[in-house]
DNA sequence: ATCAGCATGTAAGGCGTTACATGATTCA
DNA sequence: TGAATCATGTAACGCCTTACATGCTGAT
């Protein structure tokens, strides 16, 4: 596995539950996932490739039941090995790139009322968020015991946890400007 | 300014308040800004040096003091209207890439004590950083009149608060698994 | 004497974003 | 007929990390 590309990862965790294809994998990405980890078209397909040349993942042939060439793709047992032990690696890096914070920071080289707009836009940005999460968090609670939807779960509520946290601050934020 | 590197805005921000050089930028961004902004030597001096080309920054004469050359950098007029604009822009890219929460959100492939103690490596992780975030908080408190402190006070709380709702969900999801 | 901290920079290489190219199917 | 969705991929380009190269000063 490349040393850097954490996309590897992502993928060979979605693959270990079924195949899926580079598609598929988008999609997932653009779903629970998306709010702490993104990936592209650019960044997928490239991947995948590289991956099955070390063995690490297996092209399925297409069952084809109409519609456009599809490629699904196995986690090999090789695969699986690289998983579990980039799992029981324990440093795990963890960045945040907030705009909003430099944008914040750096209020005092404008007026007040852009920084109170800027953290308004963030509010709002936040709050459209977590009516998602919620929505997932409602789904998942109902079948908590199946397979790892407690994963699932406790990933969702750590987003809904640190986003009410956000709401909170920006309101005690608005009042102190 | 480059479209896309945003270290520069980050350097008008603090070339915003006084000169700096390369290496003092580099010290900023290890301190209140870290935890929301990273930068390396690799990345600022050629940011500093393209900025320079383009007029948002000048050098200044180093006023030698012994000790090796030192390169202080002065915003421009220009400078500060790009930060500006910058500030006033509604749209902020903010992204959050946790390889914690990867590893939590696939710890089925693997045991869950695994899983436990990834969750607890990243609680003394955050308490660590939370120490030193609360340091910054008593010692902004005590000038929150001054200059631009509010601002540097609001981005470390967020810091806090947010720190303070991951250790709670730590907690939460320590009980459940 | 030697190590840590101050200080500037370059080079290699990887990674990711964005845009582009292509084409099938389904539904209004 | 046209738009949306499914689907795979490439190319350009830029950004960043990491490592390397260099050398002074001050403290131990």
């Amino acid at each position: 596995m490349a040393k850097d590309r954490k996309i590897d990862v992502v993928i060979l965790g979605l693959l270990s539950h079924e195949d899926l294809t580079g598609y598929d994998i988008k999609k997932r990405l653009d779903g629970a996932i998306g709010f702490f980890w993104k990936g592209s078209f650019g960044n997928i397909y490239p991947a995948l490739t590289a991956m099955e040349k070390e063995g690490l993942v297996s092209k399925k042939k297409d069952s084809k039941t109409g519609g456009r060439e599809r490629i699904p793709y196995h986690i090999t047992r090789r695969g699986t090995e690289t998983l579990k032990s980039w799992l029981q690696e324990e440093q795990a890096s963890n960045e945040l790139r907030y705009e909003t914070l430099l944008k914040l920071f750096f209020g005092g080289a404008t007026d007040r009322s852009v920084t109170i707009r800027n953290i308004q836009a963030f509010e709002e940005d936040v709050k459209r968020n977590l009516a998602v999460l919620n929505m997932y968090r409602d789904n998942l609670e109902k079948r908590l015991d199946e397979d790892d939807h407690i994963f699932y779960y406790l990933t969702v509520t750590f987003g809904i946890d640190t986003y009410e946290a956000y709401i909170k601050w920006c309101t005690k934020a608005k009042k102190l400007l």
